[in-house]
RNA sequence: AGAGUAAAUUGAGUAGUUGCUGGUACAAUUCGAAAGGAUGUACGAGAGGAAAGUCCGGGCUCCAUAGAGCAAAGAUGCUAGAUAACGUCUAGUGAGGGAAACCUUAAGGAAAGUGCAACAGAAAAUAACCGCCAAAUUUUUGGUAAGGGUGAAAAGGUAAGGUAAGAGCUUACCGCUAAUAUGGUGACAUAUUAGGUCAAUGUAAACCCCAUCUGGAGCAACACCUAAAUAAGAAGAUUAAGUCUGCUCGACAACUUCUUAAAUUGCGUGGCUUGAGAUAUAUAGUAAUAUAUAUCCUAGAUAAAUGACUACUUUAAACGACAGAACCCGGCUUAUAGAUUUACUUGUUAU
RNA sequence: GCGGAUGUGGCGGAACUGGCAGACGCGCUGGUCUUAGGAACCAGUGCCAACGGCGUGGAGGUUCGAGUCCUCUCAUCCGCA
């Protein structure tokens, strides 16, 4: 299995976020870019207003962990930046609904492979 | 018992599957221009009491091993001690609060000088409106500071004597000031004596004075490797400019500054965790703390590591409080569900 | 990490050396005018247990007296590397 990649970069970010497609879900929304390489590139981003460092921790880590969970089952080649949406409530925050969220963003994406397996 | 005061501890645990970060050992392979990195297996490790706020102090790094003088700016302010240091802590003193245990306290100087004290009031600091008394006699002069009224504050308080009326004018008691003695390292306390020239308010968290202290910038500091680039114009140059408060002196260094254009690379390396370290015991001290001995090594990331799922145990409750290290320490402040321990007080309530 | 600024009615925004808090503008409410609306003019407009008391983000302090001075704290915004 391979290790997934970090976008780090100010630049990277802003290329994904002015050129990217917008998808949204329940409490997340994405921005995915067709990048001509052979692998996929992670951002995520969490605002300081939602909420204070431990919580905003708390959902990079429960996105990041569902990522890697599926990203075996990912088309390669685009870069993908999970944003959190201010009005949700970031103490809500649930392995199970950002599971659900993030493959009904990645279906109407078309990057998702092989669905019914993963379901 | 209840109520209360002070101090301290804890901030769920165990096991399994899977995943992340860095460390050690072994084995080869691979990526990159290079520095350097990646991959597999095994082993053991991996957020807090506040990691927070950034309110103080120090280490460390660079600027000269951080230098001298004058000025400016800022901080602190009862005493003694502790400490690397502090605006912190400990023990006391004075003042204030509480029935008590106990708690609070920026607590030097107002005859060094300047300012301010609205409104009211005669007057807000060399006091005289009404009043009281005397003299002249109908509105003047003199004495006075009891009483009235104003105000936050009106020139020690109460009582007696005294007087034309009054007044520390005199006396007693209380307060105040000074000296001496005793006790204490000291702040200060107690006692005695003297002082009525014991007139001169408050404010220094108003300026200020006195004493003590403070050089600047910060790990994005700083050092190294590697890639690319090092062009043009202007100004200054041993008398300059720079080293981040100003001036003077002194030191360093050989180039410095500004503008425009281009570039500003890296899953780069070190700094980075063994330290004023932790735990236990003993000794000294009322204590903060110090000394000695023994044992231990306990995160080191960089778009940033602890997650997800399951079972069991303890529990009143286990999804449950506040909350995420970012160079490292000592404090302060603020947030904090619940649980536990120790010492002490008891007016009121109940027995 | 370092440094700076702000906080006053529903909104903007005054109040200087501490001395009557809410000037002024906008908005809102009621009235006049009008067939009706607008404009214009007039009056009112912080809160409460209401002849009094409390109110300048919050908690303390200094002072006779604090929006103003001091300490701590909360929130918001900005700058630098």
């Amino acid at each position: 299995m391979k290790k997934t990649i970090m976008l780090k970069k100010n630049y990277e970010f802003k290329n994904v976020l002015t050129k990217g497609k917008y998808y949204s879900g329940k409490d997340i929304e994405a921005f995915i870019l067709n990048n001509n390489k052979n692998v996929n590139y992670l951002g995520l981003a969490i605002s300081v207003k939602a909420s204070n460092a431990v919580i905003r921790n708390k959902i990079k880590r429960l996105i990041r962990e569902n990522y890697t969970n599926l990203e075996e089952n990912l088309k390669l080649g685009f870069s993908i930046v999970f944003l959190w949406k201010k009005k949700s409530k970031a103490e809500d925050a649930n392995f199970y609904d950002i599971r659900k969220d993030i493959i009904n963003i990645l279906k109407k994406s078309e990057i998702l492979e092989k669905k019914e397996e993963v379901l």
